[in-house]
RNA sequence: GGCCAGGUAGCUCAGUUGGUAGAGCAGCGGACUGAAAAUCCGCGUGUCGGCGGUUCGAUUCCGCCCCUGGCCA
């Protein structure tokens, strides 16, 4: 790995990517990036696997930088990112960049498109509109002003009609032609790490560690000031564990819940990074016999 | 031991007045450009508990048996 390079650590939840990451940092003297678009929020720290006690060992970035009740984005995260990697090159350490938010990853790559202005005064008209419709009607509005978008879900045909309202542009089209500035030369080597089968039992295995350290009574001082609908609550289990807290759910039935959003995250994941990352990809099980070897030599490769 | 209610998809259950069956959840596949742990789309063959009987045809009707739950002894 060269010293101006950046490695690329991404992989489905659960899967032990922090702790490759950390092994690599300790060996050569790296920096974390985390590529997470919940360990992001302050005072989230259980239920987003948070590398608390990890960031007094190696130096950690992207972690809290926001508050709860905020919204962040992919556009914010790559731009804060290329800030962190120089910053990081500049102290002659080598960035490692980590995570599951694949879109957040992929945009320090491959660069979101420069996306104009939109007045603020109308959008927050249009989404008070765009409240009381169903996806149905959002999406036959998106059909006539950017067909191109209009197989997408919710948020995504909203991003699609406002753009289209406001600037008289279509998000499809404007995406198509205006192409953001790259972030780095590098060309992406990425490392995909995945379990296999394995995952469903790492992923239960860790939900029981979330709450028997504490997890219940996190949520509890959380609930107490931060707004139901802050956006950091979408963190997945945090709404289970909510319930809990006001008596609405039994605990057991939360954990079989928690178990299950959790795997269908991974799913997600799974699916994304099967399918959207472009380049130098390798795919390693960390659990595999040979996986030290095999993580060593991608590592040195070029 | 007697009576009653059940036994249908991985789970919870619907249904077929006799023409071999379908919902929710789970699961699987997919989409994804400033909310991405978000937001969406697609996918349902399963000895209809077992063995016989009636019938052109039984998951459905009849008989026996097995299993589960409840009530009564």
């Amino acid at each position: 790995m060269a010293a101006n390079s950046i490695a690329v650590i991404c992989g489905p939840t659960a899967s032990g990517k922090s702790s490759v990451a950390m092994m690599l940092a300790r060996a050569f003297h790296g920096t974390i990036l985390s590529a997470d678009s919940r360990q992001i929020y302050r005072r989230f720290n259980i239920g987003t696997a948070k590398p608390v006690a990890e960031q007094h060992e190696i130096p950690h970035r992207g972690i809290d930088i926001v508050d709860p009740a905020d919204r962040y984005s992919a556009a914010q995260w790559a731009n804060d990112a290329s800030v962190w990697i120089d910053e990081t090159h500049a102290m002659n350490r080598i960035p490692i960049v980590v995570g599951g938010t694949g879109l957040y990853i992929r945009s320090l790559f491959e660069p979101l498109f420069d996306s104009p202005e939109l007045n603020p005064v109308k959008r927050a008209k249009l989404h008070e509109q765009f409240s009381t419709m169903c996806t149905n009607d959002l999406r036959n509005w998106c059909i006539r002003l950017d067909p191109e978008k209009a197989h997408l879900g919710r948020t995504q045909l909203m991003r699609a009609i406002e753009t289209s309202e406001l600037t008289g542009q279509k998000l499809s089209v404007l995406q198509k032609t205006e192409n953001g500035k790259r972030i780095t030369e590098n060309a992406p080597r990425y490392l995909v790490l995945d379990p296999g089968p394995t995952l469903a039992n790492l992923i239960e295995l860790r939900v029981d560690q979330m709450l028997s350290s504490g997890w219940e009574e996190e949520v509890r001082t959380l609930i107490a000031d931060i707004p139901p609908d802050a956006p950091a609550w979408k963190a997945s289990g945090y709404r289970v564990m909510r319930e809990v807290v006001k008596g609405e759910m039994e605990l057991s039935a939360a954990r079989a819940r928690i178990i299950i959003e959790t795997r269908q995250y991974a799913k997600r994941q799974r699916t994304w990074f099967r399918h959207q990352l472009d380049g130098d990809v390798t795919r390693l099980d960390p659990l595999g016999p040979d996986f030290n070897a095999q993580l060593e030599s991608w590592w040195t490769e070029s």
